[in-house]
DNA sequence: ATATTAAAGATACTAGGTATCAATAACTCA
DNA sequence: TGAGTTATTGATACCTAGTATCTTTAATAT
């Protein structure tokens, strides 16, 4: 076993998630792990790679990949086109996402499937998957303006 | 006034709206506008810009921009992210993208806004906007693969 | 301890886009 | 119509987000 730089429980468990799938753990891999970990908001690819200088450009992009392709880590899609990352809780989910403070929620109780499966068959269209995020204040950027009013 | 080529009605129109806005109608755009008008399907801005080798590559993403923003254009989202465009006939809509041919019919008779606005508020969140894609099999796609079987 | 094999990092390339700036073309109005 | 104003162009350089290739290095299995 080589030296490890201690990392926290969840950044631990995000290695672990990816060992189940027969990746190897590597030190590269948990300081990537460790800053994803650290992430409080969404966050784009090269916001975390500023972060790990010491790391290669291609590597820090590979383990986006595989971080999103175990599910650890989802893609988020902000209002104007910009991909971000996100850790990622549940298996297929949307969100809700604050466009003032980045705050992020999951969308729960909203049958979207339900009813996109029904008005997709209407068009005669056979339904295999959608992507959808929702844009808004969360409760407490609306309280903030409201007071500031 | 300069020579002008030859353009059709649709281009003709997509340039239009433009002047409307106060744009110049310029060679470059003409051009711009009948390629936009000339694409069956949603495009990349590369593909556009590869039948346009005689303009400025800026002069190309200027064009897509305004075009959006005039909402002659829409930006869609395919299922593993790529950004393409295509001909916008509405103002919000959303699409149904087949996965196998590409074309796009627009989700018509879906009450999303109404299932998002009162989930949202449930979770204590003002809805501003939202971003949904709709991937599948279009009608003759269905019925192509149910043939080849 | 060593063989196998995955992964790392360097590099180069594709794609989509923006910023800057000098040259040019479109529009305006006298 | 012709000059002046101003938008637009195209060149260039730069940024972000990736992917492909290849050599070296490090993890794991034996």
């Amino acid at each position: 076993m080589t030296l490890r730089k201690r990392i926290t429980p969840l950044a631990e468990q995000l290695l672990e998630t990816l060992e189940e799938r027969g990746y190897r753990s590597t030190a590269p891999r948990r300081a990537v792990a460790q800053a994803v970990a650290n992430q409080e908001r969404h966050f784009t690819a090269e916001a975390l790679r500023q972060e790990l200088p010491h790391l290669g450009r291609a590597t820090v992009y590979r383990s986006l990949k595989i971080l999103v392709d175990t599910g650890v880590l989802c893609r988020v899609l902000l209002e104007e086109g910009d991909l971000h990352y996100q850790l990622s809780h549940r298996g297929h989910h949307h969100h809700l996402l604050c466009v003032e403070c980045g705050a992020s929620q999951d969308l729960l109780g909203c049958d979207i499937e339900g009813l996109l499966t029904q008005t997709s068959s209407n068009h005669g269209f056979e339904l295999s998957g959608h992507w959808l995020e929702v844009y808004g204040r969360c409760k407490s950027c609306s309280q903030k303006d409201l007071a500031t009013v």
